[in-house]
DNA sequence: ATTAAATAAAACTATTTAGTCTACTTTTAA
DNA sequence: TTAAAAGTAGACTAAATAGTTTTATTTAAT
């Protein structure tokens, strides 16, 4: 990566903070150019207008979330396990991975009126996650670990709302309570359908 | 009402409905003038400013999910009757009781890094949203017809988590599936703690 | 080392923004 | 009925906004 292409990264990974915590819409290119330590004549040789620059903090940020889901999976052997600890990964909303919260909701609510490029990267993030999390269960039923009572792709898409309205209600009620709440109803329900080993 | 009331009043209904679509920071002084069909003038004589505005609008939005929900719960009897209909009342987030979606996930997410004083309509929305099913699930209890298993200040908390997160999340995919599964589930969890009649 | 291309800075422009002010019209209550 | 109060319109201002252009500096291949 040479200089411009570090300048460029650099550029969208500041601003990617800015639009997750205050919207896009919220902040200026001139308050970009603050934290990226830049100018126009430069943010403007990188990017051909502010909605580019959007675009790209948006992929970057749901490729970090993407990564991270995957890495976690990764991580561990047992569906339950797997499930387990990608509920984790979202413990505490208010300390969150990506500072401002969840972009998924953050960008969601944003986008879904105003920005359909935006909104259907969001749109096909969530179908991804959902998508991953129901074959993480599949594999979970297939090997027997699981009972084939549990509906998996429900059951992901379940998990999803939670997350997403955990992250949206806490950051609001400044408790972390509610996600706690429902992180351990979901890890209950699953353990309900584990099967005892044979 | 007199007529300078009824603007006022016209003025934040219009305006909540685009604030509700594009967010506050994305819509300006001269959109709400051109929906609510006035001019500076009339608008600066019944606000201070556009955050004025912004504090009424949300509090007409919150105003109107709040008589909702107490109006569904006082038209039925049971605590599952009563839960089922609130549920229900958040089944179409394509075609939201409000315009552009639930204000609750829209503005939190919005406000929760830049507008105290929204953020803080929003908490006490929330709080009282789960406080109010939280007691009909308690009532359900004490009447007989639901099993005191249940925990009801977990169950409503899940339940709001879902539909909030259900909000966001149907709007981006453009389906209502997503929460359609959720009510379901939650209507059946809700269903396995009736106590049969005595 | 040289030079063309890439990168960056900053002054500049045109537009949009929130908010003010003055002048005019309609209400409303005595 | 009338006059004070309330409401309304639209031109105006100052600041902020996105984006351009000109000029200077780096970078990297020859």
């Amino acid at each position: 990566m040479n200089k411009g292409e570090q300048k460029r990264q650099f550029i969208i990974e500041q601003a990617a903070i800015l639009f997750n915590e205050r919207g896009i819409a919220g902040t200026s290119v001139d308050d970009v150019l603050e934290v990226a330590n830049t100018s126009k004549g430069c943010f403007y040789g990188h990017f051909e207008s502010k909605d580019e620059l959007a675009q790209a903090a948006v992929d970057y940020l749901l490729g970090r979330l993407n990564d991270r889901r995957n890495n976690t999976i990764n991580k561990h052997k047992t569906a339950i396990a797997k499930i387990g600890a990608v509920l984790d990964n979202s413990k505490n909303p208010l300390n969150s991975y990506i500072e401002g919260g969840c972009p998924i909701v953050n960008f969601s609510t944003e986008t879904d009126d105003t920005n359909p490029a935006i909104k259907s990267k969001i749109k096909e993030m969530v179908t991804t996650a959902i998508t991953t999390i129901t074959n993480v269960l599949k594999e979970g039923i297939k090997n027997g670990e699981l009972s084939n009572a549990i509906n998996p792709s429900e059951f992901a898409t379940r998990m999803m709302l939670s997350i997403e309205g955990g992250n949206a209600i806490c950051r609001v009620l400044n408790s972390t309570k509610p996600m706690q709440i429902m992180i351990k109803s979901l890890k209950a329900e699953l353990a309900s359908y584990a099967l005892v080993k044979a």
